[in-house]
DNA sequence: CACAGTAACACAACGCAGTTGCATTAATAA
DNA sequence: TTATTAATGCAACTGCGTTGTGTTACTGTG
C-alpha cells in the first residue's frame, strides 16, 4: 500500500512536513467533494499511509478539519487585511465587497466555517478547541483592527458583529447554493425553486453593506 | 423490546400517529442532545420499536431531521406571522425583535436550520427534497407577504435576503452559543474567550434592525 | 368462533465508518 | 553488522445506518 519512495518520518521537521501533506491532502479532497465527505480511508490512500498511522498525527479525524478551519482563517484573514488596505475610498459597499469576495472565492473556508461550530468541535479534546479559539480570536482581533481604521465610526462590538455576520452569512449561503448534482437538477427543474440558485457573493456583499450602513445611521450614535 | 401496552399501526390514520411519535421522539431527543447526537437507535428505544422498523416510515435517518425541519418551518411561520400581527408600531427594531425572539425561542429549529443544506438534504430521495423545498418555500413566501406589508418601502427582494438572514444567522449564532460542557468550561476559564459566550436573540436583532435601516436608506430607493 | 391472509414488526447480518492494540520493519546509531 | 526504537501496517473492535428474512399481531371472512 505505500508508494515506493515513501519514508518514514523520523526528524521534527520531517513529521511536520508530514503533518502539512495530511492537510494538503484533506484540503484538496474537501475542495473536490466536501468537507464532511471526506473520510480518514481517503486521505490516508491521498498521502499514502494507512489511515491508523494518521491517527498519530491528529487525534481523531475532527481535529483534521479543526486545524484546517485554522490555517483557513489565518489565510483568509491575511489576504482581506491585505485587500482592505489597498482601499482608496473605503466606502460600506467597498468594504463589504472585500469580505463577501475574498470569502466567495474560499469555497472550502466557508464550508468548514459553516461546520465548525457544532460538527468538528466535537469529538475532540479541550486543549485542540482551546488552541482553535485562540487562532481565531487572534485573527478577529486583527480584523477588528483593520476594519475600525477603515470606518472609524464603528465601534469594536460593531466591527466583530459585522466579521461574525460575515463570516456566517457566508458559510450558510455557501452551503445553500452548492447542492449536488440531483438537487441542482431539481432546481432547474421546477420554476417554483428557481431563485434557490444565486449568486452568494453579491447577495452577501449586499446584507454586508447594508448592514454598515445601518450600523453608522444608528441613533445612539 | 416492545412495551405491553404496544400495538401495531394498521390503519392510515394509527401510521399517521406513529409517524407523528417519531418525529416527536426525535425531537425530544435532538432538544436534549443537539439534532446531530440523535441515533436512530435511540429514536426506536423512545418509541418503543425496533429501529428497522422506523424505515418503514421514513427512507432514511436524514429524512427524519428534514421532515422535523419542514414542521419547523411552518410552525414558526404561523407563530412569526401572528406576532408580526400584533405589532402596533412595526418599526425595524421591533420587526427584527419578533424574528431574533421567535428563533431564539426554538432552539431546536435554529439547529436544524444550521444543518439543513449540507447535512439532511444527502442521502435522502430527490422526491422528499423537493417536498422540503416547497414547503419552506411556500412558508416563506407567506413571511414576505407577512412583512411587505409591515414595511413596504422594502421589495420582495429585501424581504427574502432579510429572512434568509434572520434565518442564516440564527442557525449560526445558535450554533456558536450553544457549546458543550466542556467548551462552556473553557470560555469561563480563559478570559481572552469571554466573548464567544453571548446573547443570540439579542445580537440577532441588532444585527437584523441595522440590516433593515440600511436596505430602507438604500440610494436607489 | 375458528382461521387464513396480510403486513407491521423484530431479528440478525452486512458494510463501512472511526478508533485501538499489537506486530512489523525501516531508519538510526553504536 | 547489529541492536534499538519508533513510525507504520495490520487486523480486530465498536457502533452506526441499512437490508433481507422470518415471525406474529391484527383483521375480516367462513
Amino acid at each position: 500500500m505505500q508508494e515506493p519512495g515513501f519514508q518514514r518520518a523520523r526528524s521534527t521537521e520531517a513529521k511536520l512536513l508530514r503533518e502539512a501533506a495530511i492537510l494538503d491532502a484533506a484540503r484538496r479532497l474537501g475542495a473536490e467533494q466536501g468537507i464532511r465527505q471526506v473520510t480518514l480511508t481517503e486521505i490516508a490512500e491521498a498521502v499514502g499511509m494507512h489511515k491508523s498511522a494518521l491517527l498519530r498525527y491528529f487525534e481523531t479525524r475532527e481535529e483534521i478539519f479543526l486545524r484546517l478551519t485554522a490555517e483557513g482563517w489565518q489565510e483568509w484573514s491575511a489576504a482581506l487585511r491585505a485587500e482592505l488596505g489597498m482601499l482608496t475610498n473605503p466606502t460600506p459597499a467597498a468594504v463589504a465587497g472585500v469580505f463577501a469576495g475574498t470569502l466567495a472565492a474560499r469555497g472550502t473556508f466557508c464550508d468548514l466555517l459553516a461546520q465548525a461550530p457544532l460538527n468538528l468541535e466535537r469529538n475532540v479534546s479541550v486543549q485542540a478547541v482551546a488552541a482553535f479559539k485562540l487562532v481565531t480570536h487572534t485573527e478577529l482581533d486583527a480584523i477588528v483592527l483593520t476594519v475600525r481604521k477603515l470606518l472609524p465610526p464603528l465601534t469594536g462590538r460593531d466591527a466583530v458583529d459585522f466579521i461574525a455576520a460575515a463570516t456566517s452569512l457566508s458559510g450558510a449561503f455557501w452551503q445553500m447554493a452548492t447542492p449536488g448534482p440531483e438537487i441542482a437538477a431539481l432546481y432547474r427543474s421546477d420554476p417554483r425553486l428557481s431563485h434557490a440558485v444565486f449568486d452568494v457573493e453579491a447577495r452577501v456583499q449586499r446584507l454586508l453593506t447594508a448592514f454598515i450602513q445601518g450600523l453608522l445611521a444608528e441613533p445612539d450614535r
